[in-house]
DNA sequence: AAGGTAATCAACCGCATAGAT
DNA sequence: CATCTATGCGGTTGATTACCT
């Protein structure tokens, strides 16, 4: 054991310390304490750093400001307390970050938000300082790039992990120890199964609306049986703290399983906002589409010191942490047609991001088949305009498209036979009612929750090597796990506007009409400006509907 | 080679919170 | 109960290094 200055010599600075950059020639960057002694501040020298250790070696952590006292040492307890935990505790890894590790910041990130001490703790030997400053870096390089911050699994895997959260409320994701998150289960892209997509923390947002399992009625009106409507986290993670504040998941569904319509529809506090971080895209005057009241320059939702965080919207004050989608830049195309695996796709071109605009180097969407797919389909269903009482099949793939996408044909016929609304570009439930007709106070988006998609087990299976896929049936599954991500629906409303508005309105006109007109319509019409904002504003599909993102977001 | 810019890292600052007094 | 103190956390800034023109 070093010995330590005890009080008695606490003045007796070591050598190397007084050859240090010491106070008297650090005086313009010292400051007093409260014995007059100049703090020291900048960048530590070996010595201080011996002093350091051998003071926490003696007296172990804590007490910090009893470290100046103990050793002379001319910092303060902060300082020392930060040296410390940042550079001199034993066990320190140093050093880049492994991939494993980068995907598990995103991850933790997603889930979490700007939580780098709690995020410290899952990635043994890291600091919160270097996980922010990796973040920090990460935010540049995206929004550089124009990439969103979360790769489609990554949002994909964190709402399916506060799904099981909710499940199983004795292992939440907060409880899994740190090591379980760098043995690489937990980093795989999971076998995305649609399945009890219901049950999660976004509906525990419990406001006093009746019981309505939209999913069934849809089911039984229009034989939509498998709504792939994920929850809202998936695109804007709630924190898993603010998820403990709200009401027990268990008041936001029905018994089984299904997520209730009032669940969403209607919370009253932004609580949705917050979860979905969307809010930069929302604007209560849809009329304006103007982003800027909130911050966000035209064209330009985020700035760079805006701290993009999956969760944390701060309401009012509208801290801006974004949802990838909010970066102006990103192409819409960007998951879709790039091959590779989102991830790897992500941080390949984040890390070394092209010269060349991305969607020069990306095979259009039209090469892959779907969009005239989807084209197709969008005329057959304009063409079966008021028909809601019937079966819509709205799979927007082909049997000829699943030819010659292989990789969509697994559970294809699951797609079909389901009359899954959702399409592998992501044409999900959100464009559904996004294009359908809006009931009350905007579009249907304004109160249509996402969860209500009680998508049955077997509604969509998209396996994990599908996703990862370098194929083109990838990029669209890709979207398809992740319908209502920011940017997938980004994607989708640009398709949505090549399609030309192809699904008629009145489809839906009468399908909402048939929904809500007796409970929702009648309960939701008071709803204030401000619930309804905030729910849209979580839901960032209120009054800006997605086929007018463009105008805000401007394509590069 | 020099200057400019970006990236990275380290450290500081302010605020919030818990515990002690 | 109010105040103080220590600690932790997140945001921000500054210094250094690397890269580009």
């Amino acid at each position: 054991m070093n010995s330590l200055p005890n009080d008695s010599d606490k003045r007796m600075i070591p050598k190397d310390q007084i050859d240090s950059p010491s106070i008297e020639e650090g005086n313009s960057s010292g400051s007093l304490n409260g014995g007059n002694q100049v703090l020291k501040k900048g960048p530590w020298t070996s010595a201080e750093d011996a002093i350091l250790v051998a003071y926490v070696k003696k007296h172990g952590e804590g007490n910090w400001n009893a470290v100046q006292k103990h050793t002379g040492l001319s910092r303060c307890g902060k300082s020392c307390r930060l040296r410390w935990a940042n550079h001199l505790r034993p066990n320190l890894k140093k050093g880049a970050f492994t991939p494993e590790e980068e995907q598990l910041i995103i991850e933790l990130h997603a889930k979490m938000g700007n939580k780098w001490a709690r995020m410290a703790a899952y990635l043994p030997g890291r600091t919160d300082n270097e996980i922010k400053n990796y973040w920090n870096t990460r935010i540049k390089r995206c929004h550089r790039a124009g990439l969103p911050l979360y790769p489609p699994n990554i949002c994909y895997q964190v709402s399916c992990e506060n799904q099981q959260s909710n499940h199983s409320s004795d292992y939440s994701y907060n409880e899994k120890q740190p090591d379980e998150f760098l043995q690489g289960g937990n980093l795989d892209i999971p076998d995305i199964v649609f399945d009890n997509y219901t049950n999660n923390g976004s509906l525990s947002y419990a406001p006093p609306f009746p019981d309505i399992a939209v999913s069934s009625i849809l089911s039984q009106r229009f034989g939509f049986q498998n709504y792939a409507l994920p929850n809202p986290t998936v695109c804007c993670v709630e924190r898993p703290d603010e998820t403990e504040k709200v009401v027990p998941a268990s008041n936001g569904t029905d018994n089984d399983g299904c997520p209730r319509l009032d669940n969403v529809l209607f919370e009253p506090s932004g609580k949705m906002q917050e979860s979905f971080g969307l809010s930069c895209l929302y604007d209560p005057d849809s009329s304006s589409n103007s982003l800027a009241h909130h911050g966000g320059a035209t064209g330009s939702c985020a700035s760079l010191n805006d701290t993009f965080s999956a969760s944390s919207l701060i309401p009012g004050t509208l801290k801006l942490e974004l949802p990838s989608l909010q970066y102006m830049e990103t192409d819409s195309n960007s998951w879709l047609a790039c091959s590779s695996t989102p991830f790897d796709l992500v941080n390949t071109y984040v890390k070394s991001p092209p010269t060349v605009p991305l969607q020069t180097d990306c095979v259009s969407p039209r090469k892959s088949g779907l969009l005239e797919a989807l084209l197709h389909e969008a005329h057959v269903l304009s063409s079966a305009k008021k028909e809601p009482s019937e079966k819509i099949s709205i799979s927007f793939v082909t049997p000829t498209d699943m030819a010659d996408c292989p990789e969509l044909s697994i559970n294809d016929s699951k797609l079909v036979e389901h009359k899954d609304p959702v399409s592998p570009l992501g044409r999900s439930a959100a464009f559904v009612f996004n294009e359908g007709t809006p009931l009350i106070s905007g579009n249907f988006l304004d109160e249509l929750p996402h969860p209500l998609a009680s998508s049955n087990s077997d509604s969509i299976l998209v396996d994990a090597e599908h996703v990862s896929s370098p194929n083109l049936g990838e990029k669209d599954i890709s979207y398809c796990r992740d319908p209502f991500r920011p940017d997938a629906l980004l994607g989708s409303a640009w398709l949505e506007n090549s399609s030309q508005n192809a699904l008629d309105h009145s489809v839906f006109n009468d399908a909402i009409s048939i929904l809500l007109g007796q409970d929702l319509c009648y309960e939701h019409k008071p709803v204030p400006a401000e619930t309804s904002s905030g729910v849209m504003q979580g839901f960032g599909l209120k009054s800006c509907p997605w086929n007018n993102m463009p105008s805000a977001c401007q394509m590069p």
